[in-house]
DNA sequence: TGTACATCAGTGAACGCGCGTTCACTGATGTAC
DNA sequence: TGTACATCAGTGAACGCGCGTTCACTGATGTAC
């Protein structure tokens, strides 16, 4: 209520967008009609080609305010935990808490990632939205390596592994954890999976 | 080319689930049209209705037969490591090792995960399709659950874990996993991601 | 061994509806001079 | 301060095409007696 006292009116095109996003979350993108979405905001159908000139520029712009909430997101999450201790291992120890707190709270069941459901519809959207979801997995991939240099540069893991891969098991498993969790109906799922990351983190790095 | 030759020529049917699969996971199932269905096996759309009553009684037999696959598949592997070891957790590292390889051997890129393509466009399937799906998911809970089981009747964990939550984190592996080696066109990292299951796995039960 | 009937694996034509897209137009607001 | 023009955020009607589904029919093979 307070919350969305202080919201200014979302504009037409963000209603869009905002609609289109759980309609392709819940049924796909072919499944998501134009017809329906308009309906859903109260435009016309020439209100929407006003917006988005045609269906796939409506994925394109999906798929980057998709990648940029989700920027915002962890990159606020991972300055807290800089915050809160200077060592390499611990603050990102304290980052996989509070991600793992995070996508705990906010929903009742995850509504699921944009750059995930892009991939099993790839061949129904261009070349442009293709990238930019392989884009999003590589900028999770380059985030998470670099905390993970610079925890490897203090502590010696325990067992030879490849980091790059290690850096994307955090996507796998938040990938994975979703589907198990709209799969089963369940919003403790994802939250398990980034809490177990963290185990292997800490038995892979932490000092006995 | 030996392979093929002791095969029998496959049905119409099952050609049209062959298909309709590759096109699934490529597509969507929307997108999956029953028009470029038949146009592939070489029927008329009548035929097409001879073999399935609608469309989504097509996807109800897709996702049956893809659990079952599913089902052989790891059967054989975890019947092969209990015969290699009999140590509880031996063979089940064996298992995953058995595992990683297979998903590393058999294709280009692995096509995906039927039950994991549904996820995304649940609400363009009847409800017997996604319960189908759901049923998946807790088959691999349960199948991992009994090895972790066992394992822990041995083998204390360094960390209090929940069984349960680690044995789903297979499933979101592989599905991550997938998810990852599609998006970036890259067959390593499926059995990466099985790897350090394995790792997390040994780390967390194995004595120092 | 022949005939009658049933089942299997389809064919061919037609259906109506929803979809994405286009195009000419409009009323309200903003900007230049 | 008034007029002219431009931009913004849409409306309304029409389009053709592809889609899933239905229905009456068919030729080949199998089964009963």
């Amino acid at each position: 209520m307070l919350e969305s006292a202080s919201k200014k009116p979302a504009s037409t095109r963000e209603r869009l967008l905002e609609l289109a996003e759980q309609m392709v979350l819940r049924k796909g993108f072919a499944s998501t009609s134009i017809e329906e979405l308009i309906a859903g905001v109260g435009i016309t159908k020439s209100g929407f080609f006003y917006h988005f000139k045609d269906k796939n520029d409506l994925a394109r712009a999906l798929m980057q305010r998709y990648l940029e909430d989700n920027k915002r997101q962890l990159d606020g999450i991972f300055a807290r935990a800089a915050e809160l201790h200077e060592d390499p291992l611990h603050s990102f120890l304290i980052g996989l808490k509070l991600f793992a707190e995070l996508m705990n709270s906010v929903h009742d069941v995850h509504p699921g990632c944009i750059a995930a459901a892009v991939i099993y519809q790839d061949q129904a959207f261009d070349a442009e939205v293709r990238s930019l979801s392989a884009e999003g997995m590589l900028d999770w991939r380059k985030r998470f390596r670099t905390h993970l240099d610079r925890i490897v540069k203090r502590y010696p893991p325990k067992i030879d592994v490849d980091l790059d891969s290690l850096a994307d098991m955090m996507s796998a498993l938040a990938d994975g954890g979703i589907i198990l969790s709209k799969a089963l109906k369940d919003r403790t799922t994802l939250p398990a999976q980034i809490m177990h990351y963290r185990n292997y983190i800490k038995l892979l790095f932490e000092p006995a």
